[in-house]
DNA sequence: ATCGGCTCTGACAGCGCTGTCAAGTGCTGT
DNA sequence: ACAGCACTTGACAGCGCTGTCAGAGCCGAT
């Protein structure tokens, strides 16, 4: 009933503590037969390594944590899909925690890993604000996933939302659209980049940008699509800063009667499960959230085990993925 | 730089790292005054006790892990909204992880939680199976939240699928509608108490169930829908087993021309977050997840604590959300 | 017979904390 | 002045493991 120790597995095996803890930690200087020995009493007696144990003596809990700022974003899952995978396979264990969309729930969640003594910490859209992430980064290996730093001590993820934006402006262009409006995505995190990405690629093709502010909420995306419908002349085309604006974005244009997209097309960003649903078949940006999970492990293992000093900053490449709210003018 | 201990803070007050210990475990047999400079000194150092130290020591670790079958369905971040709430009330931390949807995985992340040493765990729409459920439940308290079992040692949380079922069957009925067909969920928790409360519904009525049956999929809600969109007498409504294939349907409708609701009228289940979207608007049978949430951790924490023997197993009244895809006849 | 080389043992200190206890300390009331 | 009380101390064992080390045992190779 109670959970066998090593010394369990000890006398079962008919070898010493030493030898079982050899085993455990994967030495190369135990004999075949007798790592099969210890084994095989393990699995017999259910023996599992007691990680808090292991972590005091060790130093080390070859755990990672992962914070993702809010469970109810669909962007954030495939990140956590990534992370793991990558952690698993360099024999890591990923703790999970949520934000809860609050800065200080976040600081908290950050705490309590580094309490139980996690290896290094991962955010995932971060909240916190980038001067106490520099002190986080002092007592603990950090690594930030979608946001945009410039620090020399935490490490950053993420994609290239100048390109994205970009992307999406000349994906519309390129439709004939020249009317384009964007909806942004106020302070969120990467919503400059997009907007400027935006903006030049409209200049460079000798087009007025036209930017409305809002946020990265559905709700937003809906008042600004009721009022871009309600004009006398609406636009001929809409990138939103992100999927869920867009979401709501298609909702305001509905209620307002016009078609999308034979009336007007609608571009969004980071292709969330939300943009692949068939009623919405929203055209997006995608940024490999996948990849950018397992780089963010990478970037993380290589600091907690080399002790690299200066920071690294990765970008990953987006890329449009077309649906059926985008269409020739 | 490296982290204080209890020895370093009883230095820095001038107390005895006995003192320390009883002040950081909350005892009522320290003065106020000695208190004050026993957490002074704290919190001047950054301390904060090493779990991994206190757990090993005092064989609990006011700790519960919360398992989430799978990330990226909504239905799960409200119950962690009303899990993480109801612990932290306790003083309790929760520590997350996901099953990634499959059963191995699901096992693997409760067995790092019982490696960890948490005081319980918690299932949120478990894969495992109902034997190796009690197996764990006779090594750690187990709760399983959107399940039901028969069993005498697992305590669950659920809605009641059969009054919801009904719930949402009679509101079809209620609007005129007599050729109503449910699209179940297969193998899903949950389903087939739907579906019965739908045929009962029906048959209550005087109407004839048709089941077809899919999964909790929106693959499988599209291709059901499209199904039904090509019969020469569509249905009058549909009542689909949960959000996300009711979504699915909507777009296999939306295919062959069919409006909703003029044509024909949807109902889901779950009111999760994609029902809310305007541009969906989908009417569906709530179940009110936070509570549910909350509910788990206050049964998982009478058991940690108070060592209940029989298992408990509630179940909460579902209510029904009316949105734009229902409409009379 | 001797010498490594490999594998294994037993012992020990230590990780940071809990939990218990006998033995103070200082203060109060009488 | 002395008991009684409330608070505080120091000491110790222990949680399950790591990490290191001297040394034992056994093997084949020289």
């Amino acid at each position: 009933m109670t959970k066998p120790t090593m010394e369990d597995v000890a006398r079962a095996a008919g070898l010493s503590r030493a030898l079982v803890s050899l085993v455990m930690r994967g030495s190369d200087k135990v004999s075949d037969s007798s790592r099969e020995r210890v084994l095989a009493a393990a699995t017999e007696l259910g023996y599992r390594p007691n990680l808090a144990a292991r972590h005091l003596a060790s130093k080390r809990s070859l755990t990672i944590g992962l914070v993702l700022n809010d469970l109810h974003n669909p962007f954030f899952p495939e990140v956590a899909d990534g992370v793991h995978a990558a952690a698993t396979e360099a024999g890591y264990h990923v703790l999970l925690n949520s934000g809860y969309l609050r800065g200080a729930l976040e600081r908290e969640a950050v705490e309590s890993f580094i309490d139980l003594g996690v290896d290094g910490v991962l955010l995932a859209g971060a909240r916190i604000g980038a001067s106490d992430l520099e002190q986080l980064a002092a007592r603990v290996p950090v690594t930030v996933i979608g946001r945009h730093l410039r620090s020399t001590s935490v490490d950053t993820v993420n994609n290239d939302d100048l390109a994205g934006g970009r992307l999406a402006t000349e994906h519309l262009i390129d439709l004939g659209h020249r009317r384009i409006v964007h909806i942004d995505g106020g302070q969120g995190a990467g919503s400059s980049q997009r907007r400027s990405g935006y903006s030049t690629a409209m200049r460079d093709h000798g087009l007025e940008p036209e930017v409305i502010s809002a946020q990265f909420t559905e709700e937003a995306g809906l008042r600004a699509g009721r009022r871009l419908a309600g004009r006398a002349q609406p636009p001929e085309a809409i990138f939103v800063a992100n999927d869920l604006a867009a979401v709501g974005v298609l909702g305001g244009l509905a209620d307002h009667g016009l078609r999308v997209p034979d009336d007007l097309s609608v571009v969004g960003y980071d292709n969330t499960s939300l943009a692949g649903i068939h009623h919405i078949s929203l055209t997006s940006v995608d940024q490999d959230r996948q990849t950018m999970g397992r780089l963010a492990v990478e970037v993380l293992l290589e600091r907690i085990g080399g002790g690299r000093r200066g920071a690294v900053h990765h970008v990953i490449a987006p890329s449009l993925v077309r649906r059926a709210t985008s269409a020739p003018r």
